[in-house]
DNA sequence: CTACTCACG
DNA sequence: ACGTACGTGAGTAGA
């Protein structure tokens, strides 16, 4: 075997193959997100078994370009009247060609030429360059390409049956050199690709008479010795079309291929980006497989450990940069148990297991400098974790978490290994390939972890230059130095800040609402006859729809729906849905707020959320553990959580101001929408405005509160990126109503309709769209050809630069208002953000400037085109603000 | 580990 | 004709 061993793939023939030979479960194979992946996962099976049996050096996966190649030129009908590819194929080519980025598998196509050229060409150049080559198609034809280090393998059964030609066994088989497979086609014709050779002459009669003379050429030179009248009759009138069809049955070996062998060279699986895709493709069989073949094979590094005596080693090195991580073992920063640091210091590593090394002050001095700048990965966490030391984390410079999630927000794992392979950086391994997943995990000892703590420094240095960079080149480096990694510590002390919450409420509440669920738990087995597992939607739905027979409204994938909107419409007519839907949002309250936020209350009588500031795809926040970005406020029964919130001290009071209506004014202020400005500059309210434009009303004293109501339904479904549909579900009016009032809006309102068309447009031709602060969404699924995430492509288009650059506004006043509050000396501090909302803790006297100057930094944090109005509330608690 | 349900902006 | 509102986190049940 030569050590050079090539495979090509005929991509469109094997994706074809594997979709119908999966064809039957076309509907089962479907991923979350609606996409049918039977192609795909068939042509990871052959991919898998072929790669097995030839271990190849070179890979290349050859892919049709379109209908029009040089053979329709010469022959209009070339592959005409062939069924429509099925869209559920259709839409599966561009994820087998994400597929084989995966693996480390290029793939080419060339305009006007089909895969069978560019297979026929490279298999010619790799002859000649002494390569073994294995071809896999499920087309016969490629036959006629065997040599002797060629192999034709055509899958017949599906795609895991194959039967390999090479030249012997075409000669045995058939009684013909590959070469005459093409005189072979040229008189039989291809019905599929409709050409018909000469009439009459089928398999059998075109291998007789190529083996008699040879080829065509020779056969019409002594046409006179054919035997059979009828036949000779029929070779000579159909003449032209057998050369005709010997000209569409050769391969062209001489395609102008861009491509060459030395392009093709396997490099093998990306390991993060292909178990990512098989999750997103939902495929576990090939995901187990890979957990069994993934070893990382890296050298060790060079790193000291840190000792009393290197102490004055690490003092002398005298550096404006270094590299820092802190060790965690776990997600919640606030408590984690340390494991460990590492710090880079003129390409010397140093690192510890012990973090009361941190507190000395040769490094203490270094961290909390002001010239030394600091590389970290999660400058938030590092921050967190190094006060619980006592230790201030000072002058950070990069954070590659937040800079790649700045790049492209579908990145956001917060794993330095995963992150940095994303950007090509594979010298560092995942945590959980370093610590094990679930029951195994185990932090490891000594070398291990420390050289993955040295190996995550290298990669945090490796990428600093590369990511920043890339931030310049997005037009991002302020959003990343005036707002995000600012933001990053803003956000830091409000978490280490924590709110108090009175547990003496919650205990109250507790008993309350279990006696009252206990009663209404009884009502309810009572009317149903037997006592069944409320909470559980599958045990509900065979009580109400079965047993009782109440009318289904609505189905899941896996049976009955018993949502709100299902039980509301039952409600009236059945007491016991009634009882339900009190039980439901009783038990509500009680596990999620009341028991839940109880569990999380720490030492101190505080929650401490983290906000997690990489991980939306529209630049907001999230809130964990607790997420304290939901605490109820619709209903009263829950409102009342609030009371539990209160201050840390005697005498303060809680605070808050909200900016209302922010994301229609930046929907005006950056479409440019004259009409809805001038309703903004003049502080009408814009609800009753919409109203009175899509109602056709004279004024707006004409609306009533329905009719208002409605328009704000629409209000909110322009921000979303509307659709008659989801307008009309959404508020209970027809699909039709719904499809009038929003072409009435448009309109009314021009400059919107111009700003939706202009962002689906720009995400078309960009692949992302952006905020004002050019934060950037990628889009990938834009131009898919399947509808359902094309669509929802097209509504995150209109939607993410809206509640992303109202994302952008409040993490500006954030900023703002800590400087503000610092400046004074005041003892108010910042504890929450809900989005459009800040929270602080104040003392009572401080109270009356924070009503000033709040909404003040709130409204001038962005110069935009509509003024920005912002209300302000205080209480004793959460729950009684006025 | 996924599906469902429901809390917020 | 296709099937939809945008962005999140958490608790529970049940494979």
């Amino acid at each position: 075997m030569s050590d050079k061993r090539l495979l090509l793939i005929d991509g469109n023939s094997i994706t074809y193959k594997a979709f119908f030979a999966l064809i039957k479960l076309v509907d089962r194979f479907t991923n979350n997100e609606g996409v049918h992946t039977n192609a795909i996962y068939g042509f990871n099976n052959m991919l898998n078994i072929m790669l097995d049996k030839v271990k190849p050096t070179h890979v290349l996966v050859a892919f049709d370009a379109g209908k029009t190649t040089f053979r329709t030129e010469m022959y209009s009908d070339y592959k005409a009247g062939r069924d429509k590819t099925p869209e559920e194929l259709v839409e599966q080519f561009d994820y087998v060609k994400e597929l084989l980025k995966n693996r480390g598998i290029k793939y080419y196509q060339l305009k006007n030429y089909e895969a069978d050229d560019i297979i026929g060409t490279l298999s010619k150049q790799a002859d000649g360059l002494g390569f073994d080559t294995t071809i896999v198609t499920g087309d016969n034809d490629l036959t006629q390409l065997c040599s002797d280090k060629t192999t034709v393998s055509i899958s017949n059964r599906g795609v895991s049956g194959v039967v390999r030609y090479d030249t012997d066994y075409v000669k045995e088989t058939m009684g013909i050199t590959p070469e005459q497979i093409i005189d072979w086609k040229a008189l039989k014709g291809d019905s599929s690709d409709n050409y018909s050779g000469v009439t009459g002459v089928g398999d059998k009669t075109s291998l007789k008479l190529v083996k008699q003379f040879g080829s065509v050429e020779n056969l019409y030179d002594h046409v006179d010795e054919v035997s059979g009248k009828k036949l000779k009759e029929h070779l000579i009138e159909d003449k032209d079309e057998a050369f005709l069809a010997k000209k569409l049955a050769r391969i062209n070996r001489e395609a102008p291929i861009e491509i060459s062998i030395d392009d093709t060279e396997y490099e093998g699986d990306h390991l993060d980006d292909l178990i990512e895709f098989y999750r997103q493709m939902n495929f576990r069989k090939f995901l187990s497989e890979m957990n069994t073949t993934q070893n990382a094979n890296m050298k060790d590094i060079e790193y000291v450990e840190v000792s009393d005596d290197t102490l004055s080693e690490i003092a002398k090195q005298d550096s404006d940069k270094v590299t820092f991580y802190l060790g965690m073992d776990g997600d919640n920063y606030h408590d984690a148990p340390f494991i460990g640091f590492a710090l880079k210091i003129n390409d010397k590593i140093y690192v510890s297991n012990d973090v009361e090394y941190l507190k000395s002050d040769q490094i203490k001095q270094i961290i909390e400098s002001n010239d030394v700048k600091k590389d970290v990965f999660d400058a938030k966490r590092t921050y967190v974790g190094l006060n619980r030391l006592g230790i201030t984390l000072n002058n950070v410079d990069f954070d590659l978490l937040l800079s790649s999630y700045l790049l492209d927000t579908n990145d956001n794992s917060n794993d330095l290994g995963k992150v940095a392979n994303r950007h090509d950086y594979f010298d560092v391994q995942s945590d959980d390939d370093v610590y094990g997943k679930g029951a195994k995990r185990e932090i490891p000892e000594g070398e291990k972890l420390f050289n993955h703590f040295a190996r995550k420094l290298n990669a945090i240095d490796a990428l600093k230059d590369k990511l920043f960079d890339g931030l310049k080149e997005n037009n991002q480096w302020d959003l990343y130095t005036d707002v995000e990694l600012p933001l990053t510590f803003v956000l830091a002390r409000m978490e280490i800040a924590g709110v108090v919450v009175d547990k003496d409420v919650l205990n109250e509440m507790q008993s309350k609402l279990s006696e009252r669920l206990e009663e209404i738990k009884q009502t309810i087995y009572n009317d149903a006859g037997e006592e069944f597992n409320i909470a559980s939607p599958k045990q509900l739905g065979v009580i109400l729809f079965e047993k009782l027979q109440l009318p289904v409204i609505k189905k899941t994938k896996t049976g009955y729906s018993t949502a709100v909107g299902v039980l509301e419409q039952l409600a009236p007519d059945y007491p016991i849905v009634e009882a339900i839907l009190e039980y439901r949002q009783l038990s509500k309250i009680l596990s999620t707020y009341v028991e839940g936020l109880l569990s999380d209350i720490h030492g101190d009588g505080k929650v401490h959320t983290r906000y997690l500031q990489t991980l939306t795809q529209t630049g907001r926040l999230s809130s964990v553990d607790p997420n304290l970005q939901n605490i109820p406020v619709r209903t009263e029964e829950g409102r009342k959580i609030r009371q539990a919130f209160v201050p840390s001290h005697d005498n303060y009071q809680i605070f808050s101001s909200d900016y209302s209506q922010i994301e229609l004014r930046v929907l005006a202020s950056i479409s440019g929408d004259k009409n809805m400005q001038d309703e903004f500059i003049h502080n009408d309210d814009i609800h009753a405005s919409t109203a009175r434009r899509i109602f056709g009303l004279k004024d707006n004293s004409e609306v009533t509160p329905e009719l208002r109501r409605q328009a704000k339904a629409v209000n909110f479904g322009i921000v979303y990126g509307i659709s008659d549909f989801g307008l009309a579900k959404n508020t209970g009016i027809s699909r039709k109503d719904a499809k009038e009032f929003i072409e009435k809006y448009f309109a009314e309102y021009p400059g919107v309709k111009k700003y939706m068309d202009e962002s689906v447009e720009s995400a078309k031709k960009n692949g992302y769209v952006e905020t004002i602060l050019h934060r950037r969404r990628y889009l990938p699924d834009i131009n898919s050809k399947n509808f359902n995430l094309r669509s929802f492509a097209e509504r995150t288009a209109m939607n993410s630069p809206i509640q992303g650059s109202a994302a952008d506004i409040i993490k500006i006043a954030m900023i703002k208002m800590e400087n503000e509050l610092n400046k004074r000396g005041m003892k108010a501090k910042m504890l929450l953000q809900v989005h459009d909302e800040l929270i602080f803790e104040a003392p009572d006297e401080e109270i009356e400037v924070l009503s000033e100057l709040v909404p003040k930094v709130m409204d001038s944090a962005v110069e935009l085109n509509v003024p920005l109005n912002v209300k302000s509330h205080y209480g004793k608690n959460w729950y009684s603000l006025k």
